[in-house]
DNA sequence: GTACGTGCAAATGATTTGCGTTAAG
DNA sequence: CTTAACGCAAATCATTTGCACGTAC
């Protein structure tokens, strides 16, 4: 039952994966738009924009919302994030343990069918400081 | 060092905090604007706008970003949210123990200076199953 | 060959800004 | 009084949509 198998990889979704999976700077719709063009260079934002979300949704990649903009990753194992509340800077941080111990608080949360979790952390990143 | 000492409390202001302070659902700008209306006839979208956001940067209220739209809420306290995948709602969650437990995780990142930590849940709620 | 994807331009929705007027302290 | 806040309309920014054309399978 892969999700994955009815996919047909055109030459722009395949440019979009690729810039991903070399990036972990969690780039806005721009930012890919404008790294992909230098390969494509007639591809449109709204083309980025379908497919960004049409890969999301396949489970390829993870679409995050930070303050109002969609930012995407290749990461798509659970996982937190460290943002810097200056720069917007985002890093991945995995630990099982905090995705375990959030999910365990909640099951006393009968109303609720918790599906997943995640957490953020908000500082200055050493850039910044 | 109270932050609200310079703070003009203009009509607006007042009933936009009175409209959020009996408000726990997280409205959004324009839940808050078509509230605010029925006393304040004359008021303006952007009025509003303003104010939730000086109010937020006072500490008065807090703004919380969901799927791309600002939500605001009188609950200053640090606390989690639960939300739901299907028809948006959310619901405060307190948990020092949570809070704490990540603070205590995230110290190894020497990296960044962490100031605060949230975390989402990710489900479905009563009424939508 | 056909359904699905693409590019372009126009539409939408959220939020911000410029500016002349108004009111809080 | 004086400065910050207001109301209104226009501008901006992120994102979505309609549609004629193109291409992966």
């Amino acid at each position: 039952m892969n999700e994955s198998e009815n996919i047909k990889y055109t030459n722009q979704r395949v440019e979009i994966l690729d810039f991903l999976q070399n990036n972990y700077t969690h780039p806005t719709v721009e930012d890919v738009y404008e790294g992909v063009k230098k390969k494509l260079t007639r591809i449109s934002k709204a083309t980025v924009y379908q497919n960004l979300k049409f890969l999301a949704s396949k489970g390829l990649i993870q679409e995050v919302n930070i303050k109002g903009v969609s930012r995407f990753e290749p990461n798509i194992k659970p996982h937190h994030h460290i943002i810097c509340k200056n720069c917007g800077s985002i890093v991945d941080f995995e630990s099982k343990e905090l995705t375990d111990f959030s999910l365990d608080l909640i099951k006393k949360m009968k109303e609720f069918n918790i599906e997943s979790t995640n957490t953020n952390f908000f500082g200055i990143c050493s850039k910044c400081k």
